[in-house]
Order: C-alpha cells, then sequence, then structure tokens
DNA sequence: CGTGGTAATATGTACTACATAAGGGCATAA
DNA sequence: TTATGCCCTTATGTAGTACATATTACCACG
C-alpha cells in the first residue's frame, strides 16, 4: 500500500506558518498581530490566501479581528471546536470516542469527591426521585439518566468534562439503542442511582468507582478485545 | 456585566449554515458537495467568502476538495486540530487540560487492562531499567517517566487517547516544575514504577488504580479546592 | 483493448475596488 | 475639566474579475 500524494495549498502552508510564527515569538493572548496587508506582502502571496488562514485561526479562537483595530491573539476555544466536530454523523472511528466517555466517568471520580458540595447530594435525590415516580416511562427514564450522569460531571468543576459529556451524549445513546436488551440492563447485580448517592454521601471513593464500573458494564462488555493497529 | 455585542462576519455565518446543510442532509462521508459557484449564488454571497467557510471546514477535515473534481465530505480530524489548538501558550484555562490529564490516567485502567498484551509488561521493564540504570540523572529520569506513561496509553488502544497524552504533556511537565520539591516527590509510601508493573502482572486492577492514584498524588494535593463558576 | 493526447471544468491564486466599523483627534458646550 | 458630537483615517469585510492549474472524461489512434 502506497499513500497518494497530496499537495498542500498555499492557506495551508500560510497557516501553519502563522501559528508557528505565534509560537516562535513567545506571543500571548492581548498581542497584536501584523495587518493583513502586511502578512501578505511579507509572504508573498494574496491577501485571499491570507484571509483563508486567519479564518481558520479565528475559528478555533486564537485570532480575534475587529475592523480598525487589526487582529490580536486569544485563547483557543476548544468547547467551541470540538462543538463543531464532534458528531456521530461526522466522525470516522466512533469508537474512540464512545471509550472516551466511559474513560472520562470512571476517571473524573477523585476530581469529583475533591470538589463535591452540599447540594450535589439534594440535586441528585431529586433526579432519583422523578425517575422512580414513572418506572415504566422509558423517555422520561432516558432523560434522568442524561440529567443525573451530567450532574456528576458538573460537579467535578471542569469545563472541558461537562463539554465532553454534553458531546459523547449521542453516541452513548447510539450504542445503548445498539445493543438494546433489557435483561443486560436490568440484572439484579447491576448498581442503579441510589446506590451511587450512598457511596457519594459516604465519601467512600472506591466503593463509588467500583459501583460505577457495575453501573456501565453493560457497555464495557461489549467493548472489543483487540483493535485494529495495536503497536 | 453586560456583554459586548458582536456581530458575526458572513464567513461564519456561511460556515454555520454549511454544516447545518450537512447535518440535515444526512451527508455521509464520500458524498459530494455542491460547487463553490453554485453555494456563492444560492447563498447570495461572493465566492470569497465561500472558500473561508469551507477553508475551515476543510481543516476540521470535515470536508476535502480537489481540482475539477469538487468537494466530497470526510471524516473529522478531531486530532489533527487538538494538535493546533492545545499548547499551553494558547489556552486560556490550562487548569481544565491538567485535570483531564488527571482523569484519564486513572479513568484508562479498565480499558488498559481489557486490552493489555504480553509484550507490554516487557517494554515496561525495559523502561524501568533503564531508569533505574542511572538514578541521579534528571533529564534521563523524565525521559522514562514520560516513556513509562506513553507506552501505558498506547497498551489501549485507543487513540484518541494516546492523542490526549501526547498533547497534554507540556501542561503536566509545567505542573512538575512549579511545584517541584523534591521531598514530595520521594516520600516513602509513594508507589514507582515497578509497583504499577506488578499490579498489572497480577491483573489486578482496583489494586493498580490505587497505586496510581498515590503515584500521582502529588499532582491531586495541588488541585483546588474549589473551581470558579460552580454551578 | 490499451495508450496517449486533448478539451472541459472546478478549485486555487491574484488583484482591484469599495463598504463599513472603530479609533483618534479636534472643536464645542455644559 | 469633562462630555458630546463630528470628521478623518485605517484595517478588516465583501464583491467581483481574471487567470493558473490539476484532474477528469472523452476521443482518436495504434
Amino acid at each position: 500500500m502506497i499513500a497518494p500524494i497530496r499537495q498542500s495549498t498555499l492557506a495551508d502552508t500560510v497557516e501553519a506558518r502563522l501559528r508557528q510564527f505565534i509560537r516562535k515569538q513567545r506571543f500571548r493572548p492581548g498581542d497584536a498581530l501584523p495587518k493583513e496587508t502586511e502578512l501578505a506582502a511579507q509572504l508573498k502571496v494574496s491577501r485571499n490566501v491570507v484571509r483563508e488562514a486567519l479564518s481558520r485561526l479565528r475559528m478555533l479562537g486564537i485570532v480575534e479581528s475587529r475592523r480598525r483595530r487589526g487582529m490580536v491573539l486569544a485563547g483557543a476555544d476548544i468547547p467551541a471546536v470540538l462543538r463543531r466536530m464532534i458528531h456521530p454523523q461526522l466522525v470516522p472511528d466512533s469508537q474512540d470516542l464512545f471509550e472516551l466517555r466511559l474513560v472520562l466517568e470512571l476517571g473524573l471520580v477523585d476530581l469529583l469527591f475533591l470538589r463535591r458540595q452540599e447540594f450535589l447530594i439534594r440535586d441528585l435525590e431529586r433526579i432519583v426521585r422523578r425517575e422512580e415516580a414513572v418506572p415504566g416511562d422509558l423517555r422520561l427514564n432516558q432523560q434522568c439518566e442524561i440529567a443525573f450522569h451530567s450532574a456528576i460531571y458538573a460537579a467535578t468543576g471542569n469545563t472541558l468534562l461537562v463539554c465532553f459529556q454534553e458531546l459523547l451524549q449521542p453516541f452513548f445513546r447510539d450504542a445503548r439503542g445498539r445493543h438494546f436488551a433489557p435483561d443486560r440492563f436490568a440484572t439484579p447485580k447491576r448498581p442503579n442511582h441510589r446506590h451511587l448517592i450512598e457511596a457519594l454521601r459516604q465519601g467512600d471513593v472506591e466503593e463509588y468507582r467500583r459501583l460505577m464500573r457495575q453501573h456501565l458494564s453493560p457497555y464495557f462488555d461489549d467493548l472489543p478485545r483487540v483493535r485494529s493497529g495495536v503497536r
């Protein structure tokens, strides 16, 4: 197998050069960049090309530009960019993202116990009560499932985690729909939300993680034992 | 506090419209998009604006374009985009990313134990031996530290995790440098790499996670108990 | 049937022109 | 002194034209 040769456009090159320029110059957010016309002149390309490259950096949040003022560096807006890309329809290997969700759910536990506040337990219990009020309603049940986990992510105080949770939701839901076998989700041993709350209340990190792991076991059980292209 | 009004450019609008268009039409990778001139005519904007929007989508990997052939949808290239954004210099709140690294390191354990293969232990031991050969060499020590954790990420078989590990490395290193207190990293109770390997060999998931948690305790100890803007 | 040349076509690049917002400066007035 | 309003300058935003170039499809030819 031999890879096809793909020649890059000037916009690609200029974009890379600009990022490199920003890095090398140790620019920080707030610093001013050269004007478009200056860049075009120095790089010896048309202003059009420069604008395409800058447009990309603007989308990343790396530069902000306003009329007359010119362009200034800004902080990269990771959530905004992720929001543009992470859709089941657009992502080539959704398996990676599905697994990421599982990893996050179990990995955030220490952060959760470090940052949890009193109202968390109250919020979670309210969700569970709403869930248990109408046991048969699948739609409501799913809403509560999402609400429960969202509350937990929010309690970590990490906005990036919250963002991921929101965006990975569809991948998770797809998987749930794909291998939906009611008996597998209703095994007697599988911990429910009440058990998780109890572990939270007790402040027992290890126990909470163990319970959450079992709570997610239907998903873990379906993971392929080997991924292509290992090592 | 009142937020400043910021009017969006046509390129922003067209970009959003195109993404929306792709979603609504249930396009899949490989499908063809309308020509630039057609889009410009239908949207009643100049081809320039359309090209800026398309240039952004190209960077995300969502569309590929070749001369004469037109444009086709492609899979979003998450690693490529992350590689452009995730630098300590560019990211506004590095704390989020620093915490993400901790979350991943502890969350990937189940995936690791599901996918680990024989050669992993061998590779890790080789790294540890190299590390122990020259105990005083801080530079080599750090290299081995990175190599050890990289091998673990790779063993999960998840390319996205590997990507994150690579990109989050600088944030981790900054933190290590910031509060570097040799005694805190050399506490007698802190598990080293050999302990982790042993737990891996035993196949003891819980023990491995416990050890890794303690291995990372210097970082956890410095986490702020509360993040701004909670709830 | 395979090979090679040729025309058609959509993207890539350059250039010009003008619209528009935003900052600076100045004058005037409270 | 401070505030208001006007004008001028300037850099980005948008439109439009022109042409280069790669790549495909087609056709002729061996």
